[in-house]
DNA sequence: AATTTACGAAACTGCACCGTATCGAAATAA
DNA sequence: TTATTTCGATACGGTGCAGTTTCGTAAATT
C-alpha cells in the first residue's frame, strides 16, 4: 500500500507550486496572523491559482497545519563543557524562533483556536517542543555527570517551566534584551532548586 | 476641568445600554474570540442598536479594550499561616480566571495583536497582573517573617515565573486537573531555589 | 410646548472574502 | 496524436461585515 505510482495520465501536480504556497502561507501567517490571512492573498503571493490550493487543501486550517508541520529547524545540542554556556546557547536559539513574527502568530493561533483546532497545539508540541525538550534533557544529564546539578532534578519539569517563562516574557516583555535577561534570571532561580548551580548567568 | 456638567439638553446616554454592550462584548470575546466577533453580533446580543455602539466607540478594539479594563475581580490575599496553603489558594484563584474561555481568548488576543494593539497587553498587565503580583509579594513577605523561605527571594521574579508556567500549562495541558498539578510541581521546584521550602505541595 | 439629543430597529452601500467554474495553455501517459 | 490532468488567471454568485443613514419614539433641557 501507499504506492506512489505515477501511472495516471495527465499533467502531474507541480511541486514548485506546492512549495510556493507553503512558503507564502508561513510568510503571511507571520505578517498578518491566521484570521486576517485570506486564501486569495496566499495564492497571489505564491503566484498560484486559488484552485491549485483548493485542489490540495480543503480549508485554511489544513493548509496552515501542513505548512507549520513541514518547518524543520536544525536542533543543535550544545556541549561547551559548562551548563551555564550550554543553557545560554539554548536560550539564544529559542529566542530566535520564538520572538520572530511567525513564532508569535503561531502561538497566538494555538491559543485562540485551542478548542476548535486542537491539531495546531498537537503539531507544535510534537514537531517543535518535544525535540527541544529532549535536547534539553541531554544537556542536563551531562551537567549531572559533571556534578553541576543534583541527580534528582527532573529535566522535563525544568524545560516546561523555562518554556513557560519564555512565553510569558514574550508577551509582556517584547523587548529582546529584557526578554533574554528576564528568562536568564528566572532560569537561574529555577536551577538553584535542586543543584549547586548558583553561578551568575549575567 | 474634567467637569461632567449635565447642562446639555436632549436625552442622556443610557448607562444600561452601555453596560449591556460591555457585557455582551465580554461574553462574545470568550465564546468566539476577538476576530470572529462582529459589531452586529454584539449589538444584537446586547439588545442595542449598532449606532449606539458607534456613538461610544470608534472601533472594535476600543470597545474591547474598555470592556476588559472595566472587569474587576475581588483579589483576596490569603493568610492561612502556611505558605503552602496560601499558594494553593492563589493558584486556585488564578486557575478560575485564566482557564475560563474569556481568559484564554484575552491572552490570545494580546499575543496576536501585540504589534498592532499593544494597549491590550498594557491593560492586562496593569489591571490584572500587577495587583496579583503585589498580593503575591505580601504572601511571600509573611512567609519570610515565618522563616519559611529565605529573605533574599525576589517575589516579583517568582511571580513572573509562576505566571509563565501557568500560561504554558494553559496551552499544552488544557485539562484543569493536570494543569493544577503541573503548576504545583513547577512552583515547588521554584521555591526550593532560595528557601527551606521543601514540603510536598501535593 | 418647543427643542435637542439618544434610543432600537432597520435599511442601505460598499467591500472583502469564499468556494466554484471556466478558459486556453502546458505537461504527461497511452 | 489523443486523452487526461494540472496549470495560472479570471469571473461569478453568495455571504457576512463595516459604517452610515433613516425612521419613529423616548427622555431630557429651556
Amino acid at each position: 500500500m501507499n504506492d506512489i505510482h505515477k501511472k495516471s495520465p495527465g499533467r502531474p501536480r507541480s511541486a514548485q507550486s506546492h512549495q510556493a504556497m507553503l512558503q507564502a502561507t508561513l510568510e503571511l501567517l507571520g505578517e498578518v496572523g491566521f484570521d486576517a490571512m485570506s486564501i486569495d492573498a496566499i495564492a497571489a503571493r505564491a503566484g498560484v491559482g486559488k484552485a491549485t490550493i483548493y485542489r490540495r487543501y480543503a480549508s485554511k486550517a489544513e493548509l496552515v497545519a501542513d505548512a507549520i508541520e513541514r518547518v524543520r529547524e536544525e536542533i543543535v545540542i550544545p556541549d561547551t563543557g559548562s551548563l551555564k554556556s550550554d543553557i545560554d546557547a539554548l536560550i539564544q536559539s529559542a529566542a530566535q524562533i520564538t520572538l520572530s513574527p511567525l513564532g508569535r502568530q503561531t502561538v497566538a493561533m494555538i491559543i485562540s483556536s485551542a478548542s476548535s483546532n486542537p491539531e495546531f497545539a498537537e503539531i507544535y508540541w510534537t514537531k517543535y517542543l518535544q525535540p527541544r525538550r529532549q535536547a534539553f534533557a541531554v544537556v542536563l544529564e551531562r551537567a549531572k555527570a559533571r556534578h553541576e546539578i543534583g541527580a534528582d532534578l527532573d529535566p522535563g519539569l525544568v524545560f516546561d517551566a523555562m518554556s513557560g517563562i519564555m512565553l510569558y516574557a514574550l508577551i509582556f516583555q517584547p523587548n529582546p534584551e529584557s526578554w533574554t535577561e528576564s528568562v536568564r534570571r528566572a532560569l537561574n532561580l529555577l536551577l538553584k532548586g535542586a543543584s549547586s548551580f548558583d553561578a551568575e548567568l549575567h
